[in-house]
DNA sequence: GTAGGGTCCGTACCATGGTACGGAGTCAAG
DNA sequence: CTTGACTCCGTACCATGGTACGGACCCTAC
């Protein structure tokens, strides 16, 4: 009984070769053969655990911590050090900011621009003279 | 007279290396060599219209277009297709706007747990939980 | 005329997060 | 007991935007 890899990976929403991957970098394990005759081996099954552990990867993603970052929160996982997992929310949260703020500002001026060049068909493209003169 | 490509890449914030990069891109031109004894070639110069290229180029960049992009935008450059221009634009703001919104999702989620999990020292994390569960 | 620094060019490597390939082994159903 | 699907594993490759290396060449100043 128990998953193989491609149950695993689909129920985890991803592809085989992502679950390999995560193994070799170790934010999954890699569980011993079952079956096969002792020289031979057989196949690798997975649990609910196993299965855990890759939403909580997909999870922390979404939240945009690096594969890094997710290793050392699985770290933390079971662990008790909350004001460490604290810390890395926080960092998480200040890197989230300042890149809202970059893209809000580029999306700020790139829209000041857009409009500039529609109203006007005269002279040359506002969009293309900004960067010019940047 | 003119620069060598070091003085290029200086005025124009990059390395040696980025510039070189840029050429293989195609997005700066890689001049004739000046110099050297028609067999053997010298040493490339760049004008002012090289840096005023790599300029739109960092330009351009720090609106989150990519070099492909910038490639396109370079080729409409003393162009009249103002309507592409404005569709390119029109682009990247809806991808920055999409990218805005994903990001402003995740650091509010991430900051609700970071609350969370600072007003109460018992139970489980609820910044592993959060993840656990998803 | 020679020493040094800069340039040229191909090629390899970096991080990040995967994706693909191919051959051998294994497993389950018919 | 064979066939077809799946697994295992190493390795190579993808995109993106560069960075690094090394030998040969060139150019300038002393």
């Amino acid at each position: 009984m128990a998953n193989t890899i491609a149950t695993l990976a689909r129920e985890g929403g991803v592809g085989v070769e992502t679950v390999r991957y995560y193994q070799r970098r170790g934010l999954l394990r890699t569980p011993d053969k079952s079956g096969g005759s002792a020289l031979s081996g057989g196949v690798r099954r997975y649990d609910a655990e196993d299965l855990r552990r890759l939403k909580f990867i997909r999870a922390a993603q979404g939240a945009g911590f690096t594969l890094e970052q997710i290793g050392e929160l699985l770290a933390l996982d079971s662990g008790e050090d909350r004001a460490r997992a604290r810390a890395l929310a926080r960092e998480r949260i200040m890197a989230l900011d300042e890149k809202i703020a970059e893209l809000r500002a580029a999306r700020a001026s790139l829209d000041k621009l857009a409009r500039a060049c529609a109203a006007s068909d005269t002279g040359p493209c506002p969009i293309i003279a900004a960067f010019e003169g940047a």
